[in-house]
DNA sequence: CATTTAACTGAACAGCCGTTCATTTGAAAA
DNA sequence: TTTTCAAATGAACGGCTGTTCAGTTAAATG
């Protein structure tokens, strides 16, 4: 049976990310077979090479995807203004942004080493983009004699790895509201760069 | 061929784990079999099952070993006195024990999803213990008026994941001295809770 | 030297893996 | 109504998976 109501490949094309991401971040990559996401999907697996060339291809297109669109989101958020405003604004844009895509955040973390050599670089290189915009952040408060602070790069990798770590404990149901959680790193990253 | 030269199983055990260790850590553990695995030992498949009752029991051991050796050590370095002294000596154990374990910490943080659920507890509670470590400074510090901070256990964890985070990044070869970054974090934790 | 036995082999088990492709389906175009 | 073709099927490919176990080896023991 084929294309039992409509045109299937404007559906079935989102479909197969949305479930090879569900599962990918559950399971692992390597541990999910193209025949488990076929059956996520309703469909049986050799469909699913309509719509990746083959299973690296889906990997790196599901993180490709997760950091660019970090990037165009991160642009249109972008501040302009004194060092403080924009480290604040860099602190509740990076926990809004990734705290809903708790299986993204995950991917993208957990499975660099499942991408080919080529494919990692290219994850690599959009990752380093982000971290940079912190870096000039931090540049220009220390310039300005706003932050106090030893070492730039490492306190922009602290930083992110301090901001990116709340996905692994933060629950929507938990004890904090997402509001009071922001607030409290907004604090904790002012206090980080000595304000 | 078995038993070439003396008694092997004081010796081929260890190498069991060591090339587990290693190869989890390099690819994850979905992506090892067990064949590599022993191919890396030098043995076949099948002699692996001296070793490990199953695959699953072989991570377990893995990542159980790492928390109950994580908790010694800590035990043995654990100061007492006032409470700056001691978060000092936290950060400054925490980066000097989980440097040169890269691969351990990896796997321990990695992992954890292909974990039964029984096992998953286990090594959640080890960590547990040790982030309460933390936690019990910090809260010493707020009580003796010496910290400032807004909520403890979101700085505990704030704390752990940015220490933590380290490893994704830190290189022997690099531009800074294990020394030199040692301080830096220690200056870093210090202004996270308001010294 | 003869015996014991820890350590390991190598084959086998049923089942899953990613990927390809000739074939079938049925909605849309003519 | 007939034709077209995007979309999906289902079988097949060689190869790998974790695990078991009867049989083999050789070091240690008596």
């Amino acid at each position: 049976m084929a294309r039992k109501t409509g045109s299937h490949s404007e559906i079935t094309g989102p479909r197969v990310r949305d479930a090879a991401l569900k599962l990918i971040a559950q399971h692992g990559f390597a541990a999910v077979s193209m025949r488990r996401i076929a059956e996520e999907v309703g469909v049986q697996a050799g469909a699913l090479y309509n719509y990746t060339r083959d299973k690296q291809a889906l990997l790196f297109d599901l993180m490709r995807n997760h950091m660019e669109e970090l990037l165009a989101a991160r642009q249109e958020a972008a501040v302009s203004g004194d060092p403080v405003a924009r480290l604040d604004a860099f602190t509740r844009f990076h926990i809004h942004w990734h705290l809903p895509r708790g299986d993204q955040v995950f991917i993208s973390y957990m499975e660099l080493r499942n991408l080919t050599p080529e494919n990692f670089a290219e994850i690599e290189r959009l990752r380093k983009v982000y971290e940079d915009e912190l870096e000039h952040i931090l540049q220009d408060g220390v310039d300005a004699g706003l932050f106090h602070l030893d070492d730039t790069k490492v306190t922009t990798l602290a930083i992110i790895a301090m901001l990116t770590g709340m996905s692994t404990w933060y629950r929507a149901e938990g004890r904090l509201s997402l509001d009071r959680i922001e607030g409290l790193y907004v604090g904790m990253v002012r206090r980080l760069v000595g304000i």
